[in-house]
DNA sequence: TTGTACGCGTTATCAA
DNA sequence: TTGATAACGCGTACAA
């Protein structure tokens, strides 16, 4: 890799004038000696040595973006096929602005920080943060960060947040089912923190607004682990029959939840009603096409990349960013009045 | 972020000292002042600076990944499950090796090699290079490169890959279909070239040994951009009838495929038979389940790693490494016997 | 056992 | 209009 002292001195001048071309500083060079220079640079294809332009500027032009795992989620989180879209917006608005993307996945919120420093990063796309680890991390670091689809009551004043009203999103879906005869009516998630405890809130408010009344085990807890995902799908299908229907907390489940009910001979959406949330690939694809709530999974990762670069740039934003969130109506709930 | 400098004159002794008890080179330092250093440096949370590092070393440990998108597939690379199940496999042993993943989307060969060399990275995973891509790489860049499902007539000379048996995969798939009465079979792909070309010679291949003859209009040609994809779908839906079977070169393809089938009225696989490739959480998820040609996606990423990273360390590894193939034979491919 | 000094490639300041 | 040189933070050869 030839640099720019090398160029200099091939062409008997100083490191300054070359640099200052390299830029575009060309207010301060002759016409002359900007051609010699441009053109030599060609010749040789010269590259930037980006490791040494970012200790003289401190800066770095990288984006880190963090996905915060948890141990049950750690092994296949970029098959998920939410948070592969989600990445694939983030990816492309990153380069559009002509940033480079660095990917870190980690269970350890101090491991990440770490890394951020380590690298200088410029600012920090933080995604699947529970409540404390917010805290941890404002403390230690002044470099822009936004989070995506995090809820933490102390953070909110911290961070600023790309998310749902996923409050709102369950409520409408759970409102529908029931206005088509539904009332036994499940939540199936893998937890009941940060979005699930949301999801989950809104729809224990639609059944509740209704009169009807939650009853503890309609809580349909799965485990997301490869190994041991079938097992605990083959206990909440024994728990189905008396259902009339199960609010799932994502597309990936509701699938994963109507697969293992066919395969028991449980038909969607004639035994029982299935509805899934994101209106991901998965769902779109799968015949019955999934219920869902929708939202825009891959706009939502650019309108977090674009508010993260917004602040590096030191503009205003706003805090709190909300995507909105639609029902799409298809076909696995079902009317049974 | 403190510097070794800092800390050094914090505690009244050279810098020298200070990075040796970073680096453990312990054998040159009393154990006295391992321990007021060591104590230092947790009290103030040490972070070197990789820039700095980088550059007075010359190494990065940076890994690129590098996607090579073609125009009709770039708007949604990372959504295709193949790609983010690779990535992730990718992702895993990067991480666990103590490296840095960069990711980098592009069009451009020369942009991607650009971008390698402004970062001075370790080492290269590329993904989706075609034929004469590779030879233009190979030429300007001097640090070691693995390619993942590269086929390349010149290219296998310069570089490592790691593919599967492709050619093989299908032959089976059709053999096993033929094996089942079918006989008028289509191949459906978006491009005839690398990887999809090595699939559509076992197709012909299998279809020639049972004396079947191939007809030009069997190839069905699907265009993945997502604005027209629907469209060439319909087409192809019309075209369905009076084929028994369908090899579809992937399972993304395979199950949109019968997703629009089924939309049309026609049943998989009572009224066409189809199958397809990688095997893949889509399929697996869907049902009927699809019959497939099995390859441990995630698994060929770690592999792929793991071979830059013996490359890396100057280690001799097999130019050529292909991972196993399978059948999975589920439910889409019926016997029409 | 510890310290000094230099090089890595770039940018920026200031002088010529 | 151009050039010398310091600075960025780290690692290391060599000196003490």
């Amino acid at each position: 890799m030839i640099t720019i002292k090398e160029i200099a001195k091939q062409l008997n001048m100083s490191t300054t004038t070359v640099s200052n071309v390299i830029h575009g500083k060309t207010g301060e060079v002759s016409d002359a000696t900007i051609k010699i220079v441009e053109d030599y640079l060609k010749k040789v294809d010269y590259v930037p040595n980006i490791n040494a332009r970012n200790l003289a500027q401190n800066e770095s032009k990288i984006i880190g973006v963090a996905l915060k795992a948890r141990a049950d989620k750690y092994e296949n989180l970029l098959m998920d096929p939410f948070v592969s879209e989600l990445i694939g917006g983030i990816e492309e608005s990153i380069r559009k602005a002509g940033y480079f993307m660095m990917l870190y996945i980690s269970r350890d919120t101090d491991e990440i920080m770490r890394h951020v420093s380590t690298w200088n990063v410029d600012g920090l796309l933080l995604f699947g943060m529970l409540n404390d680890d917010g805290i941890r991390v404002s403390e230690r670091y002044k470099k822009p960060i936004v989070c995506i689809d995090t809820y933490s009551i102390e953070g909110l004043k911290h961070f600023i947040n790309v998310g749902l009203d996923d409050e709102k999103g369950t409520f409408e879906m759970v409102n529908y089912m029931i206005s088509l005869g539904h009332k036994k009516i499940a939540f199936l998630s893998d937890n009941l923190n940060g979005v699930d405890y949301a999801r989950f809130s809104g729809y224990k408010r639609a059944l509740s607004e209704a009169g009807i009344e939650f009853q503890k085990d309609w809580f349909l807890k799965i485990n997301p682990r490869s190994k041991e995902v079938q097992a605990s799908l083959e206990d909440i299908c024994k728990k189905i029959t008396g259902f009339d229907a199960v609010m799932c907390v994502s597309d990936l489940y509701a699938v994963q939840l109507i697969s293992s009910l066919n395969d028991r001979g449980i038909r969607v959406p004639e035994d029982v009603s299935v509805a899934g949330f994101d209106d991901t690939l998965l769902g779109q694809l799968h015949r019955p096409a999934l219920t869902t709530v929708h939202q825009d999974v891959k706009g939502k990762g650019i309108v977090a990349t674009e508010t993260l670069l917004k602040c590096i740039r030191g503009e205003k934003t706003p805090k709190q960013i909300q995507i909105p969130t639609k029902l799409v109506i298809r076909d696995t709930v079902m009317d049974i009045r």
